[in-house]
RNA sequence: GCCUGAGUGGCGGAAUCGGUAGACGCAGCGGAUUCAAAAUCCGCCGAGGCAACCCCUCGUGAGAGUUCGAGUCUCUCCUUAGGCACCA
């Protein structure tokens, strides 16, 4: 064994040993039992960044500790290669969005494959390759087929000036990032998925996962916002009626008006004789789309000058055109009650509207001025139904079903279960993505595209502008011809929404190889995912789309599980403070940390930053997630460069608990080298005095019992943290006090080197999985050995934990006012006498009679006087 | 605006089931070693009081409550992060 511990030279013999020996390629062993652990994998964004670094190695930490349980474990990896950046970045650099993505994707193997990561390689994928897209043109053509597929006008965010379609990251306060423009909502027709027919399923299973954080749970849960309701309809003077839906059927009385959408057929129609009302809508039609904008911006309306009848009551209630309410969430129509909610009621303030008071609490006044939580309360035990005719009286329920038996009984209204969820809208307007294989005919009518006709293959060698997706732009690229009537016929343009592709790569990694179906068997082997790791801000989108994609391959037959992930890890983002200048269009450009110099008080806080270029002042910017938008990535390469994939690793357990958040700073990945060099010298130190002896548990003096005490109640709790608290920070912690402990025991007695032969070895084990070529080569020197790997995880001795004496603290009235060592057997009776012995205790007491005795066994003694 | 988290020393964090607040590490300070420095090793390190490393008081975002006992449970509020359906 060296004396000095050079990370660049033990790392590369480990990863070659690891190579040439294939020691992660796993395959079905119907014998073992089996442990799929995934991370979710990266966007091919140019390098990896220290979420990526975070992510993986928690994954590896768990994926090796699993092996050490004898388990079968499956650790893939690959790219979620489609998606915007690539466009944007190809147009940057004016290169292709394919050769930038694979030129990225080779890139970032290299650093994940320097990190050490325990991956089965021979199962990666991209998501961008033919090979893969095309078994998910295969499914998406036999849900058309199954009609969970369907065609329909939805709006997007529209750039005037640019003539393309915006996502919302890429509108900015409600203009074009590019062209600045004002950004309009426009309708075009898109294809969905129908996941709203799986909401019920969606939901009702959340139930079974039990392994899944409860916040997301919870999030899931009121994402999909199963309510129940009532729908009903207004008539319309010589109109259509206007088909409305609500949660609250008791506060129908106090509907006073109706609002549509600014794009619903009855304002347009309005608008056609009205200019200003025209103008108004145009207005209401300029802003994204996003749920955050419509929620916060200022609420507008306008009479339409048409009244609806009121189903009950028989009168005449104005209809309003309003900016917030959206055709194509719902009816496009909501019945307003502004005595009840609190939208509705501010709504009506503004615009001198009635209010009316329909249900009352004993008790509360109600004042039309100014809203009160109460307004809106249904579950209040006195809360009944007033000003309602011959509602009044009743409470929520009642009321609610007394209006539902009266709908139901005219025909004009029934209950009905209702979902925020909505269908999963899956056209993207552009070019780098996987092709939608649809083909239409002359009369504009779609086709799927024939099985034996798949894959429909993206073109990656185009003339990229930026401006048109190259397949939009090429007239010749959409020419094909009917499958059945041979006529000539065009394809589908648009692409998938990149979320398609991540929500079953999960299941493909199974049966990577298998060029003949989508899945095979071997996924029922491996599936479902035993342990799945991401961040946090996947709680809804991705986990909620990867669950329905799951339930649709069991229903077509592919799989026979029902959810994806039994146990998910949401860890938390990296984060690290922002900065930049604003410029006079309001644009901003953010700086990277690394490029800025900070002038810090006395107290360490930052209170002016510059930049080192040109030493002028930048704004500092707030705590955020580490991302190119904001420029505050750190790159781990340069600190694996200097201190070794090791390290890092150990750094990015150590750091912080996985769900944390962690605020990224440099200092602190120095204290994770030191230790790594200290252990090095320590097994150097003990290896050099030759082998040690057998190991004679009877002969052990007191400070070798408490080493070895001290050691396997470690290796307890590091199995404990690893395997159920999945606390990776806490684990390395206790090791690093085990080491403190056993570098302290001054004594070269033979049975002493016996004792620290079974530490080190058993330090050198549970160290594996965060750094495991360390590992590695201790391991080779404790033992002469390269089979680390197949090593089991280790013993807890529990003879070596008994103790004779514990110590207790004792307090008075819950306040700390000793210590008390008494024998592990002590009786309560003996524990109270020794607790008032104790001489400050004794202080404390005087003479106060004790008015009662806690004791809390091996913990504690609370006096109360 | 809505949904879901988080808030503990100068800093990252620990306290796992309501039972010693600050483990472990970083930074800092003092010392040893060195011609010197780096590296390494040892010690100190929440605030205040005290002659005192005895001990006492205060202290886990703010305010209230439950309890023998609250960082942990309940309520209200503040700050902050993530998500809000076309960033991934």
């Amino acid at each position: 064994m060296q004396e000095q511990y050079t990370p660049a030279d033990i790392e590369r013999a480990a990863q070659a040993f690891w190579a040439e020996n294939k020691s992660f390629e796993v395959t079905e062993d119907p014998n073992r039992e089996k442990y799929y652990c995934l991370a979710m994998f990266p966007y091919p964004s140019g390098k990896l960044h220290m979420g990526h670094v975070r992510n993986y190695t928690i994954g590896d930490v768990i994926s090796r500790y699993q092996r050490m349980l004898g388990k079968n474990v499956l650790q893939p990896m690959g790219f979620d290669a489609f998606g915007l950046p690539a466009e944007n970045a190809a147009i940057a650099n004016n290169t292709l969005p394919g050769k930038w993505t694979d030129a990225n994707m080779a890139y970032m193997k290299a650093q994940l494959q320097r990190l050490g990561f325990a991956y089965d390689w021979s199962r990666e994928l991209a998501t961008c390759k033919p090979e893969y897209y095309r078994w998910e043109q295969l499914l998406f053509t036999r849900l058309l087929k199954k009609g969970l597929v369907y065609r329909k006008n939805a709006v997007v965010n529209w750039d005037p000036v640019d003539q393309t379609v915006l996502a919302n990251e890429q509108v900015v306060d409600g203009r074009g990032w590019r062209s600045g423009a004002l950004v309009e909502r426009k309708e075009i027709p898109q294809w969905f998925l129908k996941i709203t027919a799986y909401a019920q399923e969606l939901l009702d299973d959340l139930d079974t996962l039990e392994g899944w954080p409860e916040a997301v749970k919870t999030m899931q849960r009121n994402w999909i916002g199963r309510s129940e309701g009532l729908e009903l309809q207004f008539a319309i003077e010589g109109g259509e009626p206007l088909t409305v839906y609500t949660t609250r059927p008791d506060t129908l009385m106090g509907v006073t008006y109706v609002a549509v959408a600014a794009e619903h057929p009855l304002a347009q129609q309005a608008a056609a004789s009205n200019p200003e009302l025209a103008a108004f809508l145009k207005d209401a039609g300029r802003s994204g789309v996003a749920e955050a904008d419509m929620e916060t911006m200022e609420k507008k309306g306008m009479p339409l000058g048409i009244s609806a009848i009121h189903p009950i009551s028989g009168e005449k209630v104005p209809v309003w055109a309003a900016n917030f309410v959206l055709m194509g969430y719902g009816t496009g129509a909501v019945m307003a009650v502004p005595g009840h909610d609190e939208r509705d009621f501010e709504f009506a303030l503004k615009y001198g509207l009635p209010i009316k008071q329909v249900i009352a609490i004993e008790g509360q006044t109600y004042d039309a001025s100014t809203w009160q939580d109460w307004y809106a309360d249904k579950s209040h035990p006195q809360m009944r139904v007033v000003n309602s005719g011959a509602f009044d009286g009743l409470n929520y329920q009642q009321a609610f079903d007394a209006l539902a038996a009266h709908f139901e009984q005219a025909g004009t209204g029934s209950r009905r279960v209702n979902f925020r969820l909505r269908d999963w809208g899956v056209s993207r307007q552009r070019y780098w993505g996987c092709p939608i294989p649809v083909i239409y005919d002359k009369d504009g009518n779609a086709v799927p595209v024939p099985e034996d006709q798949l894959p429909v293959v993206l073109p990656e060698d185009v003339a990229f502008t930026g401006v048109q997706s190259p397949i939009k732009a090429d007239p010749e690229w959409r020419k094909t011809v009917h499958p059945e009537t041979g006529e000539p016929a065009t394809r589908e343009t648009d692409t998938f929404d990149t979320f398609m592709e991540s929500s079953w790569y999960y299941a493909r990694f199974a049966s990577a190889n298998n060029d003949e179906a989508m899945l095979d068997e071997r996924a029922n082997y491996w599936l479902p995912v035993d342990q799945y790791i991401g961040g946090i801000e996947h709680a809804i989108l991705h986990l909620l789309y990867a669950r329905f994609f799951h339930k649709l391959m069991r229903d077509v037959g592919m799989l026979s599980s029902d959810e994806p992930f039994t146990n998910l890890l949401t860890q938390g983002m990296v984060v690290k403070e922002t900065y930049y200048r604003e410029e006079a269009g309001g644009k901003k450009t953010w700086f990277n940390p690394a490029e800025v110099d900070l002038e810090l008080d006395a107290k360490g806080t930052p209170i002016k930053a510059v930049l080192q270029s040109d030493g002028q002042p930048v704004t500092i910017g707030g705590i955020e997630k580490m991302s190119k938008s904001k420029n505050n990535g750190v790159d781990p390469q340069s600190l694996i460069d200097t201190y070794g994939a090791d390290t890092m690793r150990l750094f990015a357990m150590f750091a912080a608990p996985p769900e944390l958040s962690l605020d990224w700073r440099d200092d602190g990945v120095d204290g994770a080298h030191r230790f790594l060099k200290r252990l090095w010298r320590a097994v150097h130190g003990h290896v050099s005095g030759g082998a040690a002896p057998a190991l004679d548990k009877d002969a052990l003096n007191d400070a070798q019992k408490s080493l070895r005490r001290k050691l396997h109640d470690t290796i307890a709790k590091v199995g404990d943290d690893y395997g159920r608290r999945k606390t990776f920070n806490t684990a390395v912690a206790a090791v690093m006090e085990l080491m403190n402990e056993a570098t302290r025991l001054d004594d070269s007695s033979p049975q002493a080197r016996a004792v620290l032969q079974e530490v080190w070895e058993a330090v050198t084990l549970m160290l594996q999985p965060i750094v495991p070529h360390v590992a590695h080569t201790l391991w080779q020197a404790l033992r002469g050995s390269d089979e680390i790997l197949a090593q089991r995880w280790p013993q807890v001795d529990e003879s070596a934990r008994v103790r004779d004496q514990i110590t207790l603290v004792v307090q008075i009235n819950g306040k700390l006012r000793g210590n008390i060592s008494v024998p592990a057997t002590a009786s309560k009776e003996e524990i109270l006498a020794a607790a008032a012995a104790e001489p400050n205790v004794a202080k404390f007491l005087g003479d106060a009679p004790i008015r009662k005795q806690i004791v809390v066994p091996g913990k504690l003694v609370n006096l109360v006087i």
